[in-house]
DNA sequence: TTTTTTTTCGAACATTTGTTCTATTTTATG
DNA sequence: CATAAAATAGAACAAATGTTCGAAAAAAAA
């Protein structure tokens, strides 16, 4: 396919931005794509800029940002397996990142590897990761993550029988907890993750 | 929390590298953490690289990079339902982006909006996002992407029973379909996104 | 072909910016 | 307190970089 300059010169900014992580001078690009005048670069950046393929501040230098790069997705750390005495976002307890939407992150967002098969049910498998909202508290009919005595995370449905709250796992195989005071809400379970 | 000068100038770059999308400069980091000289800056800068916190090219303005910021996840695009006669990934089909980490991406991926509960027993719900590897072929045991009729993008399980090919439902209400020539394999499903 | 528009070039200029060096101040250490 | 180490300042310099303007070349339109 044969690209045009303005496409050629957005596509090294984007390249360069991706790869290396700053933005490239006017005279790297000229180089870049054979013109041999900064200001014919100029040119097809203001260009760039009008159609609202490109920012840049004036003045400075190597500012050049293109919109469809700005990160759209934010990480959040994943949790496995919790150590014991360790608070739940330790960095010991740390494995790994995944990344969600930028519109749905918030600072509250953290993500638990799933152990076991108890939520099979509700279509949550054994080392699936969950996103759980800790700025959330899970109500009745939602699925939710609890700390069970400080020591295991778990994921369960949160619901009510004849007035008392039980945690209730999607698999028939496993028994209804009720909630007491060694069960403490960790957040709402918002989204879910799996490699297959 | 208190900070000292190196972890306030770090914290400066990285939100700016997050929010701007390019690097502050020196002069912009000294009068940002109150340092009346550029040489301080740099005092500090060396600190952090050498710390492995930071990046910079030499001679080169604004080329500070964080580690903890380079982009780690790659976006894919979710492809929707399919108009008729327009190809799998064309531009009007697309309905989103989704990430995936670096290290499991490549140019083959694309994710697809699941429409209808036939996956259910393995996991896969309505409304769930799959991706799919289009340099995968799904073989025997496999959940894939198949294409029917050059219309409808579907996802089933492949398996042979008596030396047939079947697309398999992961749901009893559902019939297995013989693969024919009307069913063309797209790509094998290689994880899943979930909304809750 | 002639005219117009788009694209490129070249050079000069003004800033921005990174770098370096020495001296001074502040903080920690014995 | 005396000494060493760490942090800051100041200034001067060299290089990188964005900007501007007029002219030339190339491409497109008439």
């Amino acid at each position: 396919m044969k690209l045009n300059k303005q496409q050629e010169i957005l596509q090294f900014i984007q390249n360069k931005l991706e790869n290396e992580g700053y933005s490239p001078s006017i005279r790297e690009i000229a180089e870049e794509v054979n013109l041999k005048s900064t200001s014919s670069v100029q040119y097809h950046l203001n260009n760039l800029i009008e159609k609202g393929l490109l920012n840049k501040k004036a003045n400075q230098s190597r500012t050049l940002t293109s919109n469809r790069l700005m990160s759209t997705f934010k990480s959040v750390p994943v949790v496995g397996e919790i150590a014991a005495g360790a608070p739940l976002l330790a960095e010991e307890n740390k494995i790994g990142e995944i990344s969600v939407p930028q519109e749905k992150f918030n600072n509250n967002l953290f993500a638990l590897k799933i152990n076991g098969d108890s939520m099979v049910d509700a279509g949550i498998y054994h080392e699936d990761i969950v996103v759980i909202d800790k700025g959330i508290e899970p109500k009745n009919g939602d699925i939710g993550a609890f700390m069970i005595n400080e020591t295991e995370a778990t994921v369960k449905f949160l619901d009510s029988i004849s007035g008392k709250r039980y945690l209730i796992p999607a698999n028939k195989s496993y028994e209804n907890q009720e909630v007491n005071s060694n069960i403490q809400p960790i957040g709402k379970v918002v989204s879910l993750f799996r490699d297959i």
